[in-house]
DNA sequence: AATGAAAGTCGTCGGTT
DNA sequence: AACCGACGACTTTCATT
């Protein structure tokens, strides 16, 4: 039988980060093209030593990535939908499955509550819609939104 | 009385925007800091030629920004949460001002249905949950849901 | 709109504190 | 853990096609 036992995979206290750390992640959640030499200025160090704590940031799984963000209307995706699912008794899994194959969906969660599924995605036309959804119905019961403005928009971890 | 005509704020044909433009795009969406040298050996131009283009899209609205993604739980925010609201009759502007307020709030959008309104936050500690919340009861019927993975991490938009 | 060359800046490495 | 100095790579501008 599977062992059962439920953690953490880790624990969650930010240790070996320092103040210093915080003031470069800030500027690189901003601006993630500044030079290190640029960012060694507005945080008082020199290049190679910024250089080395993205570095070790990268390496301890801070920083995971770095985005240039788009517009998806200005791309051609005038459409942004959100769709919350509440799978079918052991169906979920098919759904994570079907979701990682739609390349629409941008992002995807689970989380708590009846509908412990969902994800957006950016749309041509909203004649994408329907075939997309028919690829979850039978698994599921889903509960669409179109996305209208952002009344904040996306913006960086508060870290002071 | 205030114009009320509705009307699309722009066209949403993606215009001037070239397949040489869309791989440079994907490129950056994966790498943001990847060096114009480096862009132009992928796509097969020369470095001040990707340097123009990138500044194009930038000044075109198709860039948006440039950000470092990070891990919250790495940065002591183990606690992510989607909160859903319906707000009650002519509060929905008094919503978004107080979701602006709200450093831990990182994204928010308006959308079609009774739920109109959602926002993803990250908290410290689950502590943090109830104070949040209580800001908005007041104008509106919340629904909260913890998240707990992405079955599909965060990924660009299908540029071909 | 892209290229190639030139000047200034930057990234990176090794040695030092 | 950060700094300095040096070299190779990169960014940026400009003239040319």
């Amino acid at each position: 039988m599977a062992n059962r036992k439920i953690r953490p995979e880790r624990a969650y206290e930010p240790k070996g980060i320092d103040a210093l750390d915080l003031r470069i992640l800030a500027e690189l959640q901003v601006d993630a093209r500044v030079s290190f030499a640029e960012l060694g200025r507005r945080v008082a160090l020199s290049a190679p030593a910024v250089a080395d704590r993205v570095q070790r940031l990268e390496e301890a799984g801070v920083i995971t990535g770095y985005r240039a963000e788009v517009d998806p209307r200005a791309l051609g995706f005038p459409v942004t939908v959100m769709v919350r699912i509440r799978p079918a008794i052991r169906e979920l899994q098919r759904i994570s499955e079907i979701a990682q194959e739609v390349p629409q969906i941008v992002e995807c969660y689970r989380m708590t509550g009846d509908d412990c599924f969902y994800f957006t995605m950016h749309l041509r036309a909203v004649d994408e819609l329907e075939p997309i959804l028919d690829l979850f119905t039978p698994y599921g019961h889903t509960t669409t939104s179109l996305i209208h403005t952002a009344p904040v928009p996306r913006r960086p971890l508060p870290l002071e």
